[in-house]
DNA sequence: CTCCTATTTGAGTGTTGACTCTAATTTGAA
DNA sequence: TTCAAATTAGAGTCAACACTCAAATAGGAG
């Protein structure tokens, strides 16, 4: 358990959580350009005072809930070199973006709304990318032994984008059965020689 | 050939020809937030008041760049009940990411920016990429006579999302090998059963 | 109770956005 | 050459934005 944190700064703390969430909603649901300082103040129930009193501006808040969606996509984070399958990483991301689709949804909205710009927001992406292709590739390799380096590497940078495409697909239509279709790519990858 | 414009029109029209471009530049280096109308009319070299003398607003220059780009995608748009097979269609995809980069940047940031909130452009993605599925789908079936209409149709949705899933990778990061991962999953689709 | 500091208030600032309007200018057509 | 319509110019409006700040208010520590 954290050690518990000063009486005197419970207050801001509790308020900074809202605030954080109020951000994450409304990336989720209109993209970095509806989450104004305004809109996350109403909806975290708050004024502009006080969010400037906890963040320096705007983008800090939403750096904030960028890490925290990248950390959530990865299962048991810690365990660098785990033993993970590869059915347990993509069922992994199947769970995130399915009970945590407002983060899924905000991942998928800033990568290419502050992807192309921002540059501390774009590093932060290829960077996890790179890791999270790097997991899946290690995986891979481990379930197709005869495979080499390269061609694994490959492999997982097709799966890993792939599976990106079909979570945009699934943000912009609701009807869209993201599971399935995540299911097959894993199965595409698997199967194949 | 177009029957030709009357003379009064054509000052007019090579200036929305020139508006568009700037907007397609601009969407595709800087998405949708970048592009301004100040913006716009400077790459343009126009004032405001010409921008509104040939546009209603923002959002019809927008749109057009949108349509245009939604039918460069398609080889052929005329020839709805074509014999494309799937590595047609893969590769004309492949070229238009190659060739019009601008476009298919202007693409993706589209679906996501503009797809989530304003009504107009999301139905026109939607409504678009259910046409490609199709056409996607018939190419399996021709290839693949022994699938059944549904596996067809998932496939070829599973293959449609994955493309845009590596586009929008390819837009993040100019380092990627898009052709490279887009014929990975084309054979991926083709290899299966 | 009394400080002291963290927090909140909310009006206010400067900037930039989309969009308007009138007057000037160009340019086919007659 | 003259006219009328299409086009451009460019200053100006209004709203919304991110962000600030002096003052008021809590509420835990001593």
């Amino acid at each position: 358990m954290a050690y518990s944190v000063p009486m005197r700064y419970r207050a801001g703390l509790e308020t900074r959580d809202r605030i954080l969430g109020a951000t994450r909603q409304l990336i989720a649901e209109s993209g970095l350009e509806g989450t104004t300082i305004k809109a996350i103040c109403e909806r975290a129930g708050v004024l502009p005072g006080s969010f400037y009193n906890l963040f320096e501006n705007k983008e800090q808040a939403i750096i904030t809930v960028v890490r925290e969606a990248i950390e959530a996509i990865d299962p048991d984070p810690e365990h660098v070199g785990s033993h993970d399958t590869l059915a347990d990483l993509v069922e992994a991301y199947i769970r995130f973006v399915t009970d945590e689709a407002d983060l899924a949804s905000a991942y998928i909205a800033i990568a290419v709304s502050g992807g192309r710009s921002k540059g501390a927001i774009r590093g932060r992406f290829i960077r996890h990318h790179e890791m999270r292709v790097e997991r899946f590739a290690a995986a891979i390799r481990r379930q197709h032994p005869g495979l080499d380096g390269a061609e694994s590497t490959r492999r997982a940078e097709t799966l890993v984008s792939a599976l990106n495409g079909i979570t945009l697909h699934g943000v912009l239509d609701p009807n869209f059965d993201f599971p399935t279709h995540a299911r097959a790519l894993l199965g595409d990858t698997l199967t194949l020689h």
